[in-house]
RNA sequence: GCCGAAGUGGCGGAAUGGUAUACGCGCUGGUCUCAAAAACCAGUGGGGUAAAACCCCGUGCCGGUUCGAGUCCGGCCUUCGGCACCA
């Protein structure tokens, strides 16, 4: 009799027996070697959702193996619970934040024990824990220490209505506020930074140890961190005889400058326009159209180039020429210098701005088969090509004449070679409640005081209410932010801003090797073993902030002189996401399916492998509930085969030795090339084939047991085979299966099934026989066969005799034990 | 606009330059059953033929390299994702 599949019964048991045996608990033993392998931690806004199990699913596979194949590893699990939409979610529900954030770990947790995830669950963390963001402040003090913590001004987005900074995602594509649909404004705010730029080049530099990190993701942090070659120069203003310093990245075009320009915000332009009241409310409407509104949205519509000439001049050094000063709203104030000048033959902007202005365009770049003429130009001409109209330069190609424009400048002190960079410091202040307090304390005679480490954590205040307007209730809590300054004991003012959540994250994976650790954010010796990550996996939507972050903190620690490595994550596996009618899942649009109702219904097991065998883990995947029976109806196969054609028969003693030897050796070449493909497929990700090769070994064994004899090794082999190849991927039922088949121990503990390559060599092929390039005739014949066999079998078979007719055979290729392909 | 990824059956998807569509879903037929479901077995790209043998056409489009191209090269088109006036 074949016991039902019960798949609650059975991921209960194993559940809580792995627990109660502690089986994925993990500890440094020098004597192994270690992985240390990591699934970028959740963010706990609610029960766990299909991404959440197509990562840790795909990390589960990959731990179960490297456990298998003797590595010692550390999988471990946490929360990351500061942030925004708990405070949202505490405003509209009337909660608090941290009950909010607890409850959805508990629901998260939950989830992810029943899908049967080998957590060492003893090193949970979770960022809101003072014990975690004791040390998240530790931090910052450090940077603050080493220079790399500074307060600056910041332009922001500002909602007037709620009264708070916004953050980007905040502000919709319309401008206005996510919450109240105020039209949000940009507002100049002394803010905390972290001086990531102090390290563009190591970045830079250092991605070449990222030798396993997708491509795509190493391109996208090199376009995010930007950086240009160029050269400063000083242009002279005409008025009062000062230089003003302006960056780019062709020097080769100093030639054809024919205007100026200035970002909205620089000083200069008010200095210009004042004393001239026309001008001064001519630039107050100008700033009014294009500042008062957030550059967020200045830059989200192709707004059409604006500007106001400011009755200025300013003297080109290259050649003396006097061409005039505009202020322009496409000129970025954080960018290079804030001023620009303007070549309209050859930079797209200035010609579109030219062309509106009536400012005369010069070429001095000639295509190399073109004969570019100003007043017929349509567009600006930016590849390089031959100079002309540059003085001692003409008939120079562009790309020589930048290097020796660089060189007049230098000479002649007119400017200098310099680069530039596209990112930007990290803005790390949030006027938000729910995240680490900033460890500083303004006093008024000792200015700015970080508090002293022994005084770590600053507690967040977990009594106050979140108010119903979104501003944080710290500034009003006097117990919170009244203090005595640490240095002269006088009455001092803490900070009230709190912690970028992307700050917990940016070194929570060092936490994960001594979660307990009171000494320090962790343990050296513990990092030493563990660290780093051997195998990071998460979406793709964290290929550039989080991503940037860690490996500027993991810089920052290797200069503290806790680490002897550069880069935190040695691999990196980037998922797709979990779509549904070719859209991503979301609560807003209503598309959200959620895992629990599935491992209730079908099993853990049987979403685990859905999920995984949809499709290749870097791409997005369509969700199918069809799809999902059919995991299910395998999975059950798989038990059938296993009680049906394996345990009942056997004892009934239906089945003796050295049977039918060709049926023996068939299924055992199945079985051996099965092992080595899945193995091989597990270590390039390649999860979905993985699953593919274990249907066949099952539909193999269904075969060999379907009909004539069969010999009892060769089908414990293969039935073995498949519960030991589908364990890493539905963990429960393969550890169920090994119980009945009267094994020893967890399947989960047995070594990895090995393959002889002989074995794994089928006994016969099909040989393809193409006359032209082209399939004319199929033959069986043993694997072993010689090239000249080959050759023979093909010429004289008829279908490929047919075809070669009366032609004369010009030569024959042969692909061993594959293909003859005869030209005629 | 720039950067990246992807276009293959009804669908999800397989294919070191060598049998295109593995595996799964769906569908069709059969076995079992009073019947159905489940299960098991078989079939399933399009066209030609009553049917089979067999032949032709087929991996977004147009060319090229090659004995042979889904795969390599050149030029496009479409979709998705990221960045977006970075001088």
């Amino acid at each position: 009799m074949t016991p039902e599949y019960d798949h609650r019964a059975i991921e209960e048991k194993w559940m809580e027996r792995w627990e109660e045996e502690g089986a994925y608990l993990a500890a440094p033993d020098p004597d192994r070697p270690k992985k240390y392998v990591l699934v970028m931690y959740p963010y706990p806004s609610g029960p766990a959702h299909m991404g959440h199990v197509a990562n840790y699913s795909l990390g589960d596979v990959l731990v179960r193996y490297y456990r298998r194949i003797g590595f010692n590893v550390l999988n471990p699990m946490g929360y990351d619970a500061f942030g925004l939409p708990a405070e949202n979610a505490a405003i509209s529900e009337g909660s608090h934040p941290a009950t909010w954030t607890r409850n959805n770990i508990e629901l998260i947790s939950r989830d992810l024990k029943r899908l049967g995830y080998a957590y060492d669950w003893s090193r949970e963390i979770s960022t809101c824990d003072p014990e975690y963001y004791r040390w998240t402040q530790w931090f910052f003090l450090k940077m603050y220490q080493l220079g790399l913590a500074y307060k600056g001004d910041a332009e922001a987005n500002w909602c007037p209505s709620c009264g708070t900074v916004l953050a980007n995602e905040q502000v919709l594509s319309d401008g206005s506020c996510e919450r109240c649909g105020t039209n949000v404004v940009s507002r100049w705010l002394n803010q905390w930074f972290f001086k990531i730029t102090h390290y563009a080049d190591a970045l830079l530099e250092d991605m070449e140890l990222l030798e396993e990190w997708p491509e795509r993701v190493l391109t996208m942090q090199r376009n995010w961190i930007g950086k240009s070659h160029g050269a400063e120069v000083d242009f002279t203003l005409e008025s009062t005889g000062e230089t003003i310093r302006v960056y780019t990245t062709r020097p080769d075009t100093l030639y054809g400058v024919t205007f100026f320009l200035l970002a909205p915000e620089h000083p200069l332009v008010d200095k210009l326009a004042a004393g001239d009241a026309e001008l001064e409310s001519e630039v107050a409407e100008f700033r009014e159209r294009v500042g008062g509104v957030s550059s967020f949205e200045r830059t989200a519509l192709e707004a059409e180039k604006d500007g106001v000439f400011l009755g200025d001049y300013v003297i080109n050094p290259v050649n003396g020429e006097s061409v005039p000063v505009y202020t322009a709203n496409f000129v970025l104030i954080e960018y290079g210098t804030g001023a620009v000048m303007a070549v309209p033959a050859h930079d797209q902007r200035d010609f579109e701005f030219a062309r509106k202005f009536d400012i005369p365009i010069e070429v001095v770049i000639q295509p190399p088969d073109g004969d570019l003429n100003s007043e017929a130009m349509t567009e600006a001409y930016e590849d390089p090509g031959t100079m002309v109209n540059s003085g001692e330069f003409d008939g120079l190609p562009s790309v020589l004449g930048i290097e020796d424009v660089c060189d007049l400048l230098e000479s002649n002190g007119w400017g200098e070679r310099a680069v530039n960079y596209r990112l930007r410091d990290w803005l790390v202040s949030r006027q938000r409640y729910w995240g680490a307090p900033i460890p500083i304390i303004y006093c008024d005679s000792c200015g700015t005081v970080p508090v002293p480490e022994d005084d770590l954590p600053v507690l967040l205040p977990e009594d106050l209410d979140v108010r119903n307007d979104g501003r944080s209730p710290l500034p009003l809590e006097k117990s919170f932010f009244e203090v005595a300054c640490p240095r002269c004991g006088e009455d001092a003012r803490r900070e009230t801003d709190t912690m970028d959540t992307f700050v917990d994250s940016s070194w929570y994976y060092f936490r994960f090797v001594s979660p307990q650790d009171r000494e320090g954010p962790f343990d050296t010796g513990d990092a030493e073993y563990w660290m780093p990550v051997d195998q990071y996996i998460g979406g793709i939507e964290h290929a550039i902030l989080h991503l940037l972050y860690s490996r500027f903190f993991t810089k920052v620690i290797y200069d503290l002189g806790l680490i002897d490595f550069k880069e935190p994550f040695s691999r990196l596996l980037c998922q797709g996401m979990i779509i549904l009618d070719g859209a991503k899942m979301s609560k807003s649009k209503g598309n959200v399916v959620t895992p629990g109702e599935y491992i209730d219904r079908l099993g853990a097991d049987t979403l685990r492998l859905y999920i995984l065998f949809l499709g290749p883990p870097e791409l997005s995947k369509e969700w199918s509930d069809q799809g999902v029976e059919g995991a299910r109806k395998f999975l059950s196969r798989v038990w059938r085969m296993v009680h049906e054609r394996y345990l009942t028969p056997m004892e009934n003693g239906e089945f003796g030795r050295g049977a039918d030897e060709h049926r023996g050796r068939a299924m055992r070449s199945i079985t051996h090339c099965t092992i080595k493909n899945v193995t091989a497929d597990i270590e390039e990700f390649a999860f979905n084939t993985a699953v593919s090769f274990i249907m066949e070994l099952v539909n193999g064994v269904y075969r060999y047991t379907s009909g004539g004899d069969v010999d009892r090794e060769v089908l414990v082999e293969s039935v073995e085979a498949v519960v030991n190849l589908l364990a890493p991927f539905t963990p429960f039922i393969c550890e169920e299966l090994w119980q009945a088949m009267g094994k020893q121990g967890s399947v989960h503990q047995q070594p990895w099934p090995s393959f002889d390559e002989e074995l794994a060599r089928p006994e016969k092929i099909t040989l393809v026989v193409q006359v032209n390039g082209r399939v004319r005739e199929r033959i069986i014949v043993p694997s072993d066969i010689s090239d000249e066999e080959m050759k023979a079998m093909a010429l004289e078979c008829e279908n490929a005799r047919k075809f070669i007719g009366e032609k004369e055979i010009r030569k024959v290729i042969i692909v061993p034990g594959k293909l003859v392909n005869i030209v005629v």
